[in-house]
DNA sequence: GAGATTTGACCAGG
DNA sequence: CCTGGTCAAATCTC
């Protein structure tokens, strides 16, 4: 029984492995067919497709490698605790807003639930850049920083029972930079309104900077609070960097996006990225896949995966992106929870990943 | 006056 | 017991 297991485990592992490689060929390919002419990508879409293809397919393997053992195995246990969602079954789904309330917990912490964070470099108090409206309903010192964080929850919460909340915290390096960690999912009609109109927040307009050097054109977003003169800046790259991080999931550790293409306005989207971050056409594709959107299966992560870091080379539905957005939350990827552990490594994406996205999006 | 924010107290996990 | 998360009364803003 345990040596079957091991040999399971390398297996998935080798499958791991090599999809690690297929997504690197297919960075580099990805890469280099973008830096030298972005309108040939006719030729190497073909390859990166299959690519893709291969990649999805091993990841599958491996996932449904994973699910046989943890259905076997001992690690039963965590993935139902983990809000275990071996493949669609409803059974023990992310805790609902009746659970929470029944237990009138005042700490969530130990509650399994998808997490996002968006580390970004802006100017204001990163209260409504994310397009959503969030009230703040507590402020505490956080042993060992600087600063304190802010707790905010939905608007809606009481008028919806939408449980959404997060906590906004200076970044002791740099104070510029918010650190913001979303819990839940937005539930309220404001989740799917913004996912249409995505309306940006009025006043203090936002611009794009690139490498300090102000890309400032013709998009410029606006955020509500003016604390902060005109000069309010979303940085990416080597400034400021857009951080995803799914906490308790880490299927992807972190991305930095070095170089932001400023593209048209972009009217889907229904994320928490702020407004003028979604300009970016990458960012779109990697928001609305992966920042406010719902996994809901294996295969829902890889495409939503696929739509992420290849941009619009690969990405070619997005009302499938945007159905997923809608989907409830029943975070399909406990399985797969310690997979960056072997496959997807915080270094290899910072640095196999060339996600360039102005080489890929323009 | 309604809604948002502030802030001290409370609660529960580790 | 310490700490983080939430509550709720007081206060502020429009």
């Amino acid at each position: 029984m345990e040596e079957s297991a091991q040999c399971e485990q390398v297996s998935v592992i080798d499958e791991l492995l090599l999809g690690k490689e297929l997504t690197k060929k297919l960075c580099e390919q990805l890469f280099s067919s973008s830096s030298s002419s972005s309108s040939s990508s006719s030729s190497s879409c073909d390859t990166n497709e299959v690519l893709i293809e291969k990649i999805i397919s091993t990841m599958e393997k491996a996932l449904a490698k994973v699910n046989c053992m943890a259905n076997v195995g001992e690690s039963k246990a965590m993935m139902d605790s983990h809000c275990s969602f071996t493949n669609g079954s409803p059974k023990s789904e992310v805790v609902e807003p009746e659970v929470e309330h029944k237990h009138v917990s005042k700490k969530r912490k130990t509650m399994p639930r998808r997490r996002e964070q968006v580390e970004v470099c802006l100017g204001t108090e990163g209260n409504k850049e994310d397009g959503y409206s969030w009230r703040k309903y507590g402020q505490k010192d956080i042993l060992g920083a600087k600063f304190p964080r802010g707790y905010y929850r939905c608007t809606y919460r009481n008028i919806q029972g939408c449980l959404a909340t997060k906590q906004v915290q200076k970044s002791d390096e740099d104070p510029m930079i918010y650190e913001i960690t979303y819990i839940g999912r937005h539930t309220c009609t404001q989740a799917s309104h913004l996912k249409k109109t995505a309306v940006p927040p009025s006043k203090t307009k936002v611009r794009i900077e690139e490498n300090k050097h102000q890309t400032n054109e013709k998009n410029q977003p606006q955020q509500e609070k003016i604390e902060q003169p005109p000069e309010t800046i979303f940085s990416f790259g080597s400034q400021g960097e857009v951080k995803v991080e799914d906490l308790d999931l880490e299927i992807f550790p972190s991305f930095c996006f070095s170089s932001p293409s400023v593209g048209s306005e972009n009217e889907e989207n229904n994320n928490i990225f702020p407004h003028s971050m979604i300009d970016n056409n990458l960012l779109e594709n990697f928001s609305s896949s992966f920042m406010s959107t719902t996994i809901t299966s294996e295969s829902d992560m890889f495409c939503n995966w696929e739509s992420i870091g290849l941009g619009q080379s690969v990405h070619n539905s997005t009302s499938d992106i945007t159905d997923i957005v809608s989907t409830p939350t029943s975070a399909t990827y406990s399985s797969i929870m310690d997979l960056d552990d072997i496959f997807l490594d915080k270094n290899d994406f910072d640095t196999d990943f060339p996600m360039n996205t102005r080489e890929l999006c323009i």
